[in-house]
DNA sequence: TGGGTTTCGGACTGTGATGTCTTAAATATC
DNA sequence: GATATTTAAGACATCACAGTCCGAAACCCA
């Protein structure tokens, strides 16, 4: 785990982004995801269905069923995903963990974690999940598309 | 919590601070500490015992007993209190959280996250604590010395 | 229609972090 | 030495997160 996200939050970006390499509107099984990703077979099932209970993802039951993006790769971020599950609590908190962050009342370094929060939000909006799964280097995403 | 650090290292950080704001060598109490921090009394109790354990602080048992730093001010980094808390690992993970991170298999965000892990080591030693607690407005540090 | 496949939903367990409580040990003061 | 005060240490409780399991529902295909 990361010491952004939540181990939940990981696996759904990385399922996420296997599910963006994908033809459009093509079904894939949570077999073939845990076949490719490490993840736990029913916990990666819980996480998708929590995903399609949103809208990000749409879901089909039966022997061509599985998950699928619930509009365009082009149309989805990185921080669709992480605000589906972990929230963006991380945009208005205090890393020093004070009850308050504000300018009025600020820590030592409200201003220099202020930057780096908007930076992170950045990476998580910049590009859409086509152009970052394209950009995955990752050997678990060779040949994603079937 | 933030999202960089557990509860434990966030009490640790307001905790240390506070003992950067004193006369070295003078001996603070727990009680004293949680009445300014909102830090739990037996919880605060543990963390302190722990970084006594480090050599990070030196305690004292008795009615003048309490903490206080075991080195001076100007010696003591952020760094320092999040490694013995919460350790180092987030200077080495991957952000999307696959078991490998480097460049000869890299996720989409590798150098970006790169980047700002570097900037985040950089936030945690760029100042001594001494510095550090001389910035915090916090109304909580006010007239630390006593 | 029936059987196999897949997601859905809920209950359940395991584990680690958080927080509480109690007793003991050390220290200062009287 | 007696007492009060403070940290030390460990057991215990609580909670959130991670992960598992199972039966039901939906779906496809023969
Ligand atoms: S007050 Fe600490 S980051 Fe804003
Ligand atoms: S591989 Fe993801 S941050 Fe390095």
């Amino acid at each position: 785990m990361s010491i952004l996200f939540s181990r939940q939050c990981e696996y759904a970006i990385q399922g996420v982004l296997y599910l963006a390499l994908k033809p459009e509107g093509e079904m894939t099984s949570i077999k073939e995801l845990t076949k490719r990703l490490d993840i736990p077979y029913h916990f990666l099932g819980k996480i998708l269905q929590r995903l399609a209970g949103t809208g990000l993802l749409t879901s089909l039951k039966g022997p061509t069923g599985g998950f699928a993006l619930g509009r365009k790769a082009k149309d989805i971020t990185l921080f669709d995903v992480v605000n589906a599950i972990d929230g963006s609590d991380f945009t208005r908190n205090c890393v020093m963990g004070f009850p308050e962050c504000s300018g009025k009342n600020p820590c030592s370094v409200h201003d220099t974690w202020g930057r780096m929060r908007d930076e992170i939000y950045d990476m998580l909006i910049r590009k859409n999940i086509a152009e970052m799964a394209k950009d995955m280097k990752k050997t678990e995403y060779r040949s994603a598309r079937s």
